[in-house]
DNA sequence: TCTCCTTGATTACAATAGTAGTCAATGTGA
DNA sequence: TCACATTGACTACTATTGTAATCAAGGAGA
């Protein structure tokens, strides 16, 4: 039984990829990995790791006598609440028109074009 | 040159969506166009509609001794902004892994698989 | 051992969002 | 004409978010 994916921020969602991708981090190693891609100061990003461990986004680990934070909700899970909530509020819950305008509005190679064709195969036979 | 599209909360989206299918409305409409889909006091959505006029979102024409409201901004142009916010977020703006990842997790009927299948078709020509 | 630096905890503060109440103006029916 | 009802304007209040400063505890170097 999974628990119940919190609602993540925006600024939030910068913080969690980095979780993700790396694995369990220091706060410091979080606005290494972040620095260049925003403008926070360290300060502002330590508040943002704290608020994802209080929603339960993500856990502490003691290491010694410093933490270290690792991402406590899936990935794709968060991903796809957020896909959802956003299908909902925009596209009112129709997943085709959603599809549809994605498909329509993106800019994709062959090579992506190719790919997504697989998927589709895929899912007619499936 | 477009104006520059406001940021539209997600209670707003319900407002704008009854104004984007109906046209211009009084306040009294669009509560009316809400009732059952959502559970909000008239007020509420009075003071959503006033928060739309005050972005921008909503424009008010009088009419007589009262007013009657109409999108200001274009339906498309709202949702094309909030895709690409949507996509910046979640899949840091790469589009293709989000329209992969919504295609797998859509459910959708032989019908509208042809119907991506279409569009498919043509973004491979175009 | 004692001071300083690092780092987590606490506090701050404005803007936006969700949700709604009160006030005041203005037609309207009796 | 006058109380009433309708409706927009203003006010309210909490939670969340963006952005950060200050405080305090506990190693670490002198």
């Amino acid at each position: 039984m999974r628990k119940a994916i919190p609602k993540i921020a925006e600024s939030e969602w910068r913080v969690m990829q980095v979780l993700w991708e790396h694995g369990p981090q220091t706060a410091n190693d979080v606005v290494t990995a972040l620095s260049g891609a925003v403008k926070w100061k360290p300060r502002t990003i330590k508040t943002l790791i704290s608020r994802l461990v209080k929603k339960g986004a993500v856990k502490v680990t003691e290491e010694g006598y410093r933490y270290r934070y690792s991402a406590a909700v899936d990935e794709s899970a968060c991903i796809g609440s957020e896909t959802s909530s956003f299908v909902r509020r925009v596209y009112q819950g129709a997943m085709k028109p959603a599809l549809a305008a994605f498909l329509e509005d993106a800019d994709l190679s062959p090579e992506e074009i190719d790919d997504i064709q697989q998927i589709l195969d895929q899912k007619r036979k499936g």
